[in-house]
DNA sequence: GATGAGCGT
């Protein structure tokens, strides 16, 4: 059993976890009499369910949710009580209790998943003692409020992954919880406790945080050290100012400014960038490390070499089993008649002898597949072309992978 | 070091 040592003062009591499901007028009389109990075993069934709940209030029914073709099981049930005394009874008691070897865990049903996946007033901990499991993480936190839903993360053997989630139905317990417990011990081990943030939005608070150092292109050649430092120095002091050339003293257009705070570095990239200077748009950013920029170019490149693969899309045909005395020219001039060709090449090993096969990209897909079906099976020289339309690398890899597999299959 | 998945008849 983990034991919590926190020190924290000013117990801070959330609403009564019944008050607070219920909303104000209870519009929806179940959500208090209907609980969700997920993290179930497989095997678990639907009498096993109802003999544990059973034993703490009067259940009215009972399910194991499965699966309408397979009926395996979900892994989650729903318990429905008589009155919602017994069902929040049912909650303090039986959460976190082992069926069938595994842990449970109990929250009142929500079948509207909006509060799910709002994220609002859910905390991440992390450094957590690996002995610390769903029930203690739950007893540590509930002191700030009513708590939706808390788990561990766990490895499939069950081993805790030494960090977990907490969810309170309202942020100001989840800013408690987060003011009272960061950097407190538990277990003698310091946890970090923050708000629960997506990878995405992770990324972007990353992005933002505060630079000094600006990154400005798009100068013209005859922008100087002074001038940069004239036309950045509105903004604030600044520490250097560099424009970078080549060997010879001449610009290479682009330059970085550092300046003493980092306020005003950001407000001289909002100010500055885009902006025209000798005619030309400047643009102006945070300085990015060498590594940043090096990831950035490579997601970048990327990019464009799938936009260019897209952009022949249905376009472009591969062909092969050409004659050896083919080449970019003569297999140009064999499908010109079908419309204009924007490229054409013939795939050639390192020492230069055809492999047989080759491109040819038309500039509509009415062309294109207007050349497939004449000249696929057409002789050419001495053989019948082959013509199709060209796959992507990634497309052909996948369905050879396919066709392996359903040969070996054969064999078998 | 780490930032989730789960909601029926």
């Amino acid at each position: 059993m983990a034991q919590i040592q926190v020190q924290h003062q000013g117990h801070v009591s959330g609403p009564s976890g019944v008050a607070a499901a219920a909303g104000a007028g209870g519009a929806n009389q179940f959500v208090t009499t209907s609980l969700y109990v997920g993290d179930l075993d497989f095997e678990v069934t639907d009498s096993q369910l109802y003999d544990l709940f059973n034993n703490v209030g009067q259940v009215v029914s009972v399910r194991v949710c499965r699966d309408l073709s397979t009926r395996r099981s979900l892994g989650y049930g729903y318990v429905n009580y008589s009155n919602p005394q017994d069902a929040a009874r049912a909650m303090e008691l039986l959460n976190f209790t082992p069926l069938n070897g595994k842990t449970i865990r109990v929250m009142y049903s929500h079948r509207d998943p909006s509060i799910r996946r709002s994220g609002s007033a859910n905390i991440f901990i992390k450094n957590l003692d690996k002995a610390i499991d769903n029930k203690a993480l739950h007893d540590t936190f509930s002191s700030f409020g009513n708590i939706l839903s808390c788990k561990i993360a766990t490895d499939p053997s069950g081993q805790s992954k030494g960090y977990g989630f907490v969810q309170f139905d309202n942020e100001e317990s989840a800013q408690n919880a987060i003011d009272k417990l960061n950097g407190m011990l538990i277990n003698d081990k310091q946890v970090y406790v923050g708000q629960f943030l997506r990878k995405q939005e992770r990324d972007s608070a990353l992005n933002k945080t505060t630079f000094n150092n600006v990154y400005v292109k798009n100068l013209s050649e005859s922008t100087t050290e002074e001038d940069l430092t004239k036309i950045f120095g509105e903004y604030g002091p600044i520490t250097s100012a560099a424009v970078m050339r080549d060997g010879d003293g001449k610009s290479k257009c682009f330059g970085f400014v550092n300046f003493e705070n980092a306020d005003d570095a950001a407000n001289a990239v909002e100010a500055l960038n885009g902006k025209k200077n000798d005619d030309k748009e400047l643009y102006v950013g945070k300085a990015l490390k060498k590594s940043e920029r090096e990831l950035e170019l490579k997601s970048r490149f990327e990019q464009t070499a799938k936009e260019a693969v897209d952009k022949f899309q249905g376009l472009n045909l591969y062909v092969k089993n050409l004659d050896d005395s083919i080449d970019d020219d003569k297999l140009k001039e064999l499908f010109s008649e079908f419309g204009t060709i924007v490229s054409c090449k013939v795939m050639r090993d390192p020492s230069g002898i055809s492999r047989g096969s080759g491109f040819v990209a038309f500039s509509t897909s009415e062309e294109a597949s207007r050349a497939l079906g004449e000249m696929n099976g057409k002789m050419v020289v001495s053989k019948p072309l082959y013509v199709a339309l060209a796959q992507r690398k990634e497309e052909r890899r996948a369905k050879l992978q396919v066709s392996y597999n359903i040969g070996k299959n054969l064999l078998v």
